[in-house]
DNA sequence: TATCTAATTAGATGTGTATCAAATTAAATG
DNA sequence: CATTTAATTTGATACACATCTAATTAGATA
């Protein structure tokens, strides 16, 4: 039973403390001293707290030095209200009549997202059609902070969070211009450079 | 600030008897000492997480002599999921580029409920847009036990929990064929009589 | 090697909460 | 009015957990 899934989910977001967390995040990646100086608790503190939503697979975490740093990972966040609202709703005998025309015109994004990820948020596999392909490397590159660099072996770490096959994420996120790279350095495009699909079929 | 809300409901969704009592209540409305049963625990412990689940609100409750009957409150539970994910979110200085595509397919039938029902899951206004209004009455009716008998004043005690002008959403579902009357009283017309809609415009 | 820095662990404390049995309320019915 | 039925309230108990300080580990660097 995924009943566990769900309520380690729901027992992460239920502390003030994590949800302020996960909102710094949203911001980018960051260490354990800065938020413990941002959120005004102690180191001690957001390691307990990031031990919890470690568990519930809502950050990724990278080392550097000493230093780790978390990022959100928000495909995992994303898919998991549906699945609580699946959860409950399974058991019901007749879809209403509504949910398959809903279904028809249903949110591109959220299905590939639900689709490609597991609820832990790793990447089942990269879409073979482009135009789902582009949506699954614009979301994994969200969890990446804007303006900042990163060494080939941070970015592989990162990466090794989704899939094992980390070096053909990264080879396709140069391809599709979500990032470029410098001389062994790595940094995001802006987001006006990102590859346009919503020309495509 | 509405944080307090999402840990309220987080809370009351981080307990296997709740979640297990909101699965029992998916199938069609239940009493206390039903539930009390079917989970295995103390009447007392039902109220306790009746509690927890009405301040949450994600359920509704209608008495019927000495019997309260519970019922999901499903437009909640189906919208704050949305709401966990918008509130961390939405401090990004920027939408990712897809998002803004994504919005135009987006799922009308969730897109509705978002918009139509509060995150208490109360009605803010029956619809114009007889498209909308359709979901939104298809909605609420869910809610209800298929094959059972309502009197009138069962019904508008329950309706209460959506709107104050409760007559007028009672007048609504038989106008469009939710439910039919029979002298007094009311019950669920089977889901192929539901009025159509995916022809509309 | 000694030192510095970031993070973790261990232990303590206070608060929160899931559960039950027993007593109590509320409403309906004989 | 006495009885029955469903629900709630009231402690009591045991367990979970958020937080801190202090001690410890793990890496990096001087």
């Amino acid at each position: 039973m995924q009943l566990d899934k769900i309520i380690t989910y729901h027992k992460a977001l239920s502390d003030a403390t994590r949800i302020r967390m996960l909102i710094l995040l949203a911001d980018g990646e960051s260490n354990g001293l800065t938020l413990s100086e941002k959120l005004g608790v102690s180191p001690a503190t957001v390691t307990h707290h990031a031990a919890k939503l470690r568990e519930a697979n809502l950050i990724h975490e990278r080392r550097d030095k000493n230093t780790i740093y978390f990022t959100l990972n928000d495909a995992s966040i994303r898919s998991h209200g549906q699945a609580t609202a699946d959860l409950i709703f399974k058991n019901k005998k007749e879809m209403p009549a509504s949910m398959e025309i809903a279904d028809k015109n249903s949110n591109l994004k959220e299905s590939v997202i639900r689709n490609f990820f597991t609820i832990d948020g790793k990447l089942k596999h990269i879409p073979s059609q482009l135009k789902k392909k582009l949506i699954v490397l614009e979301h994994m590159v969200t969890g990446l902070e804007k303006g900042r660099s990163y060494t080939e072996k941070e970015l592989n770490e990162l990466l090794k969070n989704y899939h094992p096959d980390f070096a053909t994420l990264r080879r396709e996120f140069i391809m599709h211009q979500f990032m470029f790279r410098e001389k062994e350095i790595y940094e995001l495009n802006p987001r006006e450079m990102w590859a346009k699909w919503e020309t495509l079929s």
